[in-house]
DNA sequence: TCGACATGTCAACAGGCGTTGGCCTACAGT
DNA sequence: ACTGTAGGCCAACGCCTGTTGACATGTCGA
């Protein structure tokens, strides 16, 4: 460290830093976790692989990094009842929409162990206490979150992994509009309708 | 080729081939496309892999032999219209817990274009005409085709690949009661409830 | 009995991977 | 102006991969 406690000044090699994790998640997103080499990244990035290894230590680091994720999930408690599915299906789609991350997490996480985990608890501490919060009995709330991812990863893996072309076809509006119900029924129905 | 015409005729190399299959799947179900080697596929076989190289050309096309997968969908037109979502996810879901293909598929599928490509195909040819003779308008018959392989995917992923507890502990009765009302809609409902 | 062909083993190849250590360069503190 | 150190490049390592071709064995028809 250069001062003894300025953990704030810009290093010079923060710019390559933040260029290695954008590169990453591009390619993890695009490739997932095996096809997705050191190599390729640094060069993305317009450095060398050596670079990555110095900065990040290894590639199991290096993904954990790039799979930081927050869904920054809105407070849903003042939220008409009857509208909390569509809102949360509208949220979740653009946070799918505009960041490589999730995709990232989605594609690696299908056959890398740490991800699958890193999925695991990304639902277990963002998407869970959300849900609790909304439910009537505490003790249903995993079981309505884990529904919900359900759905929710399902969209994601037919439109933007296997790109189904009938579900990569729907507008925004057409997707909250059949995915909606059903989250809200996740959320705030019953079994068996 | 021995005879002529005899295709039937049992050669002494079909049980070697058919447990490459079994062992391949298995791999490709348990590791996904690129980590699931064809040394490792061998040995599960005990055999030598260049054995799994003449028999089948390459990795890939010996993919494309592991994949070939029947749904098996039932006939649905005679059913209740209100149990068709039932009957089909309760179908779907012993379909999934008996047969590595489906997984094997799955997982190749998420970092693999041709297996992607083949996941396509078996959507669009098998669950395709099934919804279609089940819908009114035909026209609706992919987009509902499509919708309800973003919940069944969705469903597979979370609870095999993904292993999110609260989806993991669902016996079958609770996926059938919370699942088949959403599958009904989606083949037989309107959009926004 | 003999030879052709199917079945299977062994060793090696070329290439790609994550990872390492040494070397060069340029800037910051004194 | 000098020097320590951070930032960056290069070459190489050991390993694993898909794939290949030469060689051994066994089996069956002529």
């Amino acid at each position: 460290m250069t001062g003894s406690t300025d953990t704030t000044k810009a290093r010079r090699s923060d710019a390559t830093r933040a260029a290695i994790l954008t590169a990453a998640r591009e390619r993890f997103a695009a490739d997932g976790y095996e096809r997705a080499t050191i190599r390729a990244i640094a060069a993305d990035a317009h450095i060398d692989p050596s670079m990555v290894m110095r900065y990040y230590g290894n590639k199991e680091k290096l993904f954990a990094a790039a799979a930081e994720f927050d869904l920054r999930l809105p407070d849903l408690t003042g939220v008409p009842r009857e509208e909390i599915g569509s809102r949360l299906t509208a949220h979740l789609v653009d946070r799918w929409e505009h960041d490589d991350t999730l995709m990232a997490l989605l594609r690696a996480a299908v056959t890398n162990q740490a991800a699958a985990e890193r999925m695991r608890q990304l639902f277990a501490a963002q998407l869970g206490p959300v849900v609790a919060a909304l439910v009537e009995d505490r003790a249903e709330a995993p079981v309505r979150a884990g529904l919900v991812a359900t759905q929710a990863l399902g969209f994601a893996l037919t439109r933007y992994v296997l790109c189904l072309p009938p579900v990569v076809a729907l507008d925004r509006a057409a997707v909250v509009a059949w995915l909606g119900p059903t989250i809200q029924r996740y959320l705030t129905g019953e079994q068996g309708e």
